[in-house]
DNA sequence: CTGATGACTGTGA
DNA sequence: TTCACAGCCATCA
């Protein structure tokens, strides 16, 4: 079961992170995972969300590098997904998020966040 | 150990 | 923008 120390602490951080996107933003798997110290976990996040689903977590905020979602069009999970974002005020087209950025801009990863 | 799987990512055509 | 392909990583049979 992967129950060591190590990783379960990694899955607390990953989890923080997701909770820690605001309202009305998103976030990229792969970015969710840089943020907490785990660079290439990306897949990694994917798979704890899809075991993590508690309403307390935001998991809609999180998107592919892309900006759309993970889902396959018209899976309940898509339509889900878009509801829920719609509801936060982010504009969600065909699948793909405008608005809103899920990779950090340039200025960001040089700058660092705002 | 090997191979398959998945809410992924980057590169190239 | 789209699609295909390879790379990546934890988990499971």
């Amino acid at each position: 079961m992967a129950g060591t120390d190590d990783s379960r602490e990694a899955e607390r951080r990953i989890l923080a992170q997701v909770r820690s996107i605001p309202a009305g933003q998103v976030a990229g798997y792969g970015e969710v995972a840089r943020r907490a110290g785990l660079p290439g976990r990306a897949r990694w996040v994917a798979r704890l969300l899809s075991a993590n689903t508690h309403a307390d977590l935001p998991w809609h905020r999180v998107l592919r590098s892309d900006g759309r979602v993970a889902f396959p069009e018209g899976s309940a999970g898509y339509r889900e997904q878009c509801r829920r974002l719609r509801a936060e005020g982010v504009r969600v087209e065909q699948g793909r998020v405008r608005g809103q950025r899920a990779a950090p801009s340039v200025d960001e990863q040089v700058w660092g966040p705002a």
